[in-house]
DNA sequence: AGATTCGGCGT
DNA sequence: ACGCCGAATCT
């Protein structure tokens, strides 16, 4: 006997992405209903969790709701997030995941995500202004908070990280290249000022009263012209094997769709 | 091996 | 009561 089991068009979700509900038919638990997605390339997911794991900040699920598969405004968002990095999520073998358990703000986004500075009263009026990015208060030694981040890519798999040359050192209370790098490059990202690292000789006695906020947690650093040509040899590597994955990528898709159209799917 | 299915822990 | 995920069972 051949029981119902449609994948059904998931609205709330990109396009492409299937619920299924599925029926327990025996047991203890006989009459209930285990829900399932799978994302447009087929792969299922049993949770919530597993699902915003791999929609990271693409897809905000905060008012998604798993069961029924709609946005659920009115739900009231549970604050399931620690103020700290605590003893749980620090624990052995634990990733800290990007999605749940740190801002969004806090990734080194090549967008300008300035913090929203909210003041009481009632003449104020919200300003439109792009320009106050660059103007907002920044947390003195917040590139802490990029502590464990990792690169990874959609199947979770961790990516191989950089790695910075000698010159770069820190400055500051966070020792740990994996920051430095991440500071550098979110710095890149956040203003076109020039990043010329901390200046202050001050700042390596006494970091907390004389590093610059504008500037990345590292002592200044000289960029030779040796540095520029083997960055140039990196960037043009870099171009080459993108091209060769958007090429596959291509060529895998092209393989897809024609399958699914043998088989008598729909994409 | 991969998919399916139900149990049961934790909240 | 239910979400989530381990693991037994099925194909």
């Amino acid at each position: 006997m051949i029981m119902e089991r449609k994948r059904i068009d998931c609205p709330a979700l990109p396009t492409g992405w299937k619920k299924e509900e599925v029926i327990r038919k025996s047991g203890l638990s006989a009459g209930k209903s285990d829900v399932y997605y799978y994302s447009p390339s087929g792969k299922k997911f049993r949770s919530k969790p597993q699902l915003s794991r791999y929609l990271g900040n693409t897809v905000d699920l905060g008012s998604f709701d798993f069961r029924t598969g709609k946005i659920m405004p009115g739900k009231l968002q549970k604050n399931k997030q620690r103020l700290r990095q605590d003893h749980l999520s620090l624990a052995k073998g634990c990733k800290p995941d990007l999605n749940t358990a740190l801002p969004i703000r806090q990734t080194a986004s090549i967008f300008k995500q300035p913090v929203t500075k909210v003041v009481h009263h009632p003449s104020n009026k919200v300003k439109t202004d792009l320009q106050r990015a660059t103007e907002q208060p920044r947390q003195l030694f917040w590139e802490r908070r990029l502590k464990g981040l990792r690169t990874s890519d959609v199947t979770e798999e961790v990516l191989r990280s950089m790695e910075l040359p000698k010159g770069l050192q820190t400055v500051g209370p966070d020792a740990s290249d994996d920051t430095l790098l991440l500071a550098i490059a979110s710095a890149l990202h956040m203003s076109s000022a020039p990043v010329t690292g901390q200046t202050s000789q001050a700042a390596e006695k006494n970091p907390a009263v004389w590093i610059n906020a504008a500037q990345p947690l590292c002592k200044a650093f000289t960029i030779t012209d040796q540095h520029i040509r083997e960055q140039e040899v990196k960037v043009y590597q870099a171009r080459k094997s993108l091209e060769e994955a958007l090429a596959a990528d291509g060529l895998a898709r092209a393989r897809e769709s024609s399958r699914d159209f043998l088989e008598g799917r729909t994409g």
